[in-house]
DNA sequence: GTGAAAGCGCTAACAT
DNA sequence: ATGTTAGCGCTTTCAC
């Protein structure tokens, strides 16, 4: 009739040291009274809390939504639980994150830094904490860390190279904030493309967006159509940005993609709203946050890694009307 | 110079009954050691973890993600953080982001129920285990719950009433999922504004999304379209079904808003990148996600509440090109 | 196969 | 103003 603790926790936790019939007792009672076992107290006796922290820049946006989605689907999977956590673009709000999850004895934690953030001190916390610290996406440059990136210097390239087919020779870019891993790499790309075609890069051309918002593209676009030479395509490393520059086209009764052809970056939702519709750059992003999880659990594992561990994804370029001149693309 | 324990918590929780010197030191020490307290153990043995659940249906889209903005906010100023889960409109994960907030005892749980929820088994369980429960924006139809919601009947109303005002007589509505109040309020608020300016209510031009997509609105737009006497407005409960039926407009070469007007619903962030752009009604929600969260902190206090509280926020049209026929609009 | 008991890190009586 | 100690709910040795 009566059972010990000890029992009552062994047969809710499938010990094999308990027999069948007490077991099957156990949870008919423990249903029946509606038990919900204590994850604190587990957490605290076992030392491990089964939580991962995520801190993401904002999470409106598709493609922040959908890496947390992989996330999620992963981390279930392997039992976890995931903290959420929004740094704002701020690097105030990303170190308060940190606090916060590491208090809350998180067994791991999945960033993509803040367009603020310019120093890692509070990162080596997390890692002199033992807490396995896994980068994904947006990294700071010039450290060696554990991550997932997408090919960002690819996927500059092949969209650059996409509107160099299309016919479109002065093709501008607008450019993110170069402390990061992925603006630089997508401006790399882009020049690179530029230089397989023979085309000198043009300074004038690249115009610094920060952040990249519907705002600063409308400026950096009224820019653009100003110059003596005005370009005749635009990469833009975030669809947001090239969204501002659509407007401003529009407004100047410029056709695209007839005169200006356009690509973007990160598939946002509304590309297939606009018109014309915005070529852009899937990034796969329920694909990233599942490795970004993998990673972490590779690292958990093996307490000392064999240095910094890096995965990259390659990314897939949306074609769609703002960049199609020709008839058709096979690219 | 040695200290017990009771000493050092003392200090670190700011305890008057600890001299300031000592206070000093420990503060200090701590410091230097990097202490992290943990708050498994705290939540333990204070019988509360500061922890709220919440559970929308979707993270992506950018009503929720501003919604979440303000319960963050709110929470973090009460010393609570937050957990977020996605039902991903699918009632079998809501259970389980149940199962899983309260074991991870959180003090209260903040639910926007999914599309698929229809009985409330779920959320009997929570209340009676004593964890608070808030719904806001989607609650199911005949619950007295304790909620904090937009006036979407007002909402209905004002935004029928603006396309009549705008020389529109025929104006469809794109419905969703009866079962949610707020479908049915935005519904019964552009009848009764419709009868108000003495105009029949025509069943043929009431289309039901379910969900309501860009897809859903495409086809609900393709059926209206073909009526012997189509609209000349469209009144839609979301701005991604609203979205399908600009692109069916489009197709067809009619012209928005001169021959149809549109008028949605969320005020997404696509609404001013369309052309044109979308009239839309702004729910308010980083406001209403911070009254949900001080409900919440409300029901906590005063152990035995006065029945069901409702909250009511009053959200406002944001009109753009999509239903502007007539020169300006001063409603 | 089962029970007794220690202890995870912390707080809050209750001493002193 | 500081120290001592019990105990939050659970798991896990260790003993039987």
């Amino acid at each position: 009739m009566g059972l010990s603790v000890s029992g009552v926790s062994r047969a809710l936790n499938n010990d094999p040291r308990i027999s069948a019939a007490t077991k099957k007792r156990v949870l008919e009672a423990a249903a029946a009274i509606n038990y919900q076992p204590n994850n604190m107290a587990t957490g605290l006796r076992r030392g491990k809390s089964k939580l991962v922290g995520v801190i993401v820049p904002f999470v409106d946006g598709r493609f922040f939504a959908v890496v947390i989605k992989g996330i999620e689907r992963a981390a279930r999977a392997a039992g976890f639980n995931v903290i959420i956590c929004q740094s704002d673009e701020d690097v105030v709000h990303e170190r308060q994150n940190i606090e916060t999850l590491l208090q809350s004895q998180v067994e791991g934690i999945l960033v993509s830094v803040s367009l603020t953030t310019r120093d890692a001190a509070h990162f080596a916390k997390v890692q002199q904490r033992g807490v396995p610290l896994v980068f994904f996406d947006r990294l700071l440059r010039g450290h060696e860390v554990n991550a997932v990136v997408i090919d960002d210097y690819a996927a500059g390239f092949a969209s650059t190279t996409h509107l160099l087919q299309q016919g479109y020779r002065r093709i501008a870019h607008l450019a993110g904030a170069q402390h990061l891993n992925l603006y630089q790499q997508r401006l790399l790309g882009y020049k690179a493309a530029l230089q397989a075609y023979g085309l000198p890069a043009d300074d004038c051309l690249i115009a610094y967006c920060e952040p990249m918002t519907l705002a600063t593209g409308r400026q950096a676009m009224e820019m653009l159509v100003q110059l003596p030479n005005p370009p005749d395509a635009v990469f833009s490393a975030s669809d947001w940005a090239l969204a501002g520059a659509l407007q401003v086209l529009e407004e100047r009764g410029v056709h695209v993609p007839l005169e200006v052809g356009l690509a973007g970056f990160s598939n946002e939702t509304f590309t297939t709203l606009t018109t014309p519709k915005l070529t852009s750059v899937e990034q796969h992003g329920e694909q990233l946050g599942e490795q970004a999880f993998q990673l972490f659990l590779r690292l958990r594992q093996h307490k000392t890694p064999a240095g910094p561990q890096q995965l990259v994804i390659e990314p897939s370029l949306q074609v769609r009307d703002s960049s199609q001149r020709l008839g058709k693309d096979t690219s």
